[in-house]
DNA sequence: ATTATTGTATTAGATGCTTAATACAGTAGT
DNA sequence: ACTACTGTATTAAGCATCTAATACAATAAT
């Protein structure tokens, strides 16, 4: 049962969830899905807004389906690699615009970014 | 005449336009703002929506307005820093989890970060 | 005083998201 | 063959957002 931000579709909300999943590598390629019954039930959301969800992962190849066996992870080890990029890079910069209209430069960004490395370091990956 | 993102409620789209440009200092305290007429048709909006994205900012103390006379930015100075921090400090902790949840761990992040930092450097402000 | 401009309120309709309740088609497991 | 599970589709209802068209109240400008 996870928590949704009210402000934003729940259906894109789950696509972010799973492309960062895969992205990190806790759902590997070729990874078998819970249903969407499963996983609408898991989140306590309906059935329908996760066959959205899925579809449109699936219109980006980043998950295929199987008629009657289920929905898997793409195989394309390549795809995954590119995407992760794309949502890094998107990210950075996204994040540079923000601070940017807030009245932030870079220098200011990165010395910021510094102080909140050393803070704490909670990563679990790589 | 702006752009919007389908993805998100307009009128939070213009708060946050607004809250950036105090922030930023291109809004002063004290300054008056476009009427809600006006605004609505500079940025090809409603002026309804308009309306309802000034009276929350109002609520939040950050506009304040004169029953005919128009609507006016916030005059506490103190209020206005403390936003742009409020700001800054959530920006930078979304984006940190965000990476680390596509699977870059902070020093990872901060390399990537001066990259971007030595490619361009069009900051007008500071 | 009159006029124009301000914020504010109301009603109605269109659209998109979400939920709910079903139903159908294909296939793996038994 | 049968059962259970899969993805998929459809219809209806509720809700928030947005637009549109007005209208009212208060005041600055004239």
């Amino acid at each position: 049962m996870k928590t949704f931000d009210a402000t934003t579709p729940i259906y894109l909300q789950i696509m972010d969830d799973i492309k960062k999943q895969i992205c990190a590598g806790h759902l590997h390629p070729g990874e078998k899905l819970p249903s969407v019954r499963d996983f609408a039930l898991s989140q306590g959301v309906n059935p329908n807004t996760v066959q959205k969800a899925f579809s449109q992962l699936e219109q980006s190849q980043l998950l295929f389906a199987n008629r009657t066996n289920g929905r898997f992870v793409t195989e394309d080890k390549e795809l995954i690699t590119q995407m992760k990029n794309e949502m890094a890079t998107g990210y950075v910069t996204e994040f540079l615009n923000r601070m940017a209209e807030i009245g932030y430069q870079k220098d200011h960004v990165i010395s910021l970014l510094e102080e909140y490395a050393k803070g704490e370091d909670t990563d679990v990956y790589n």
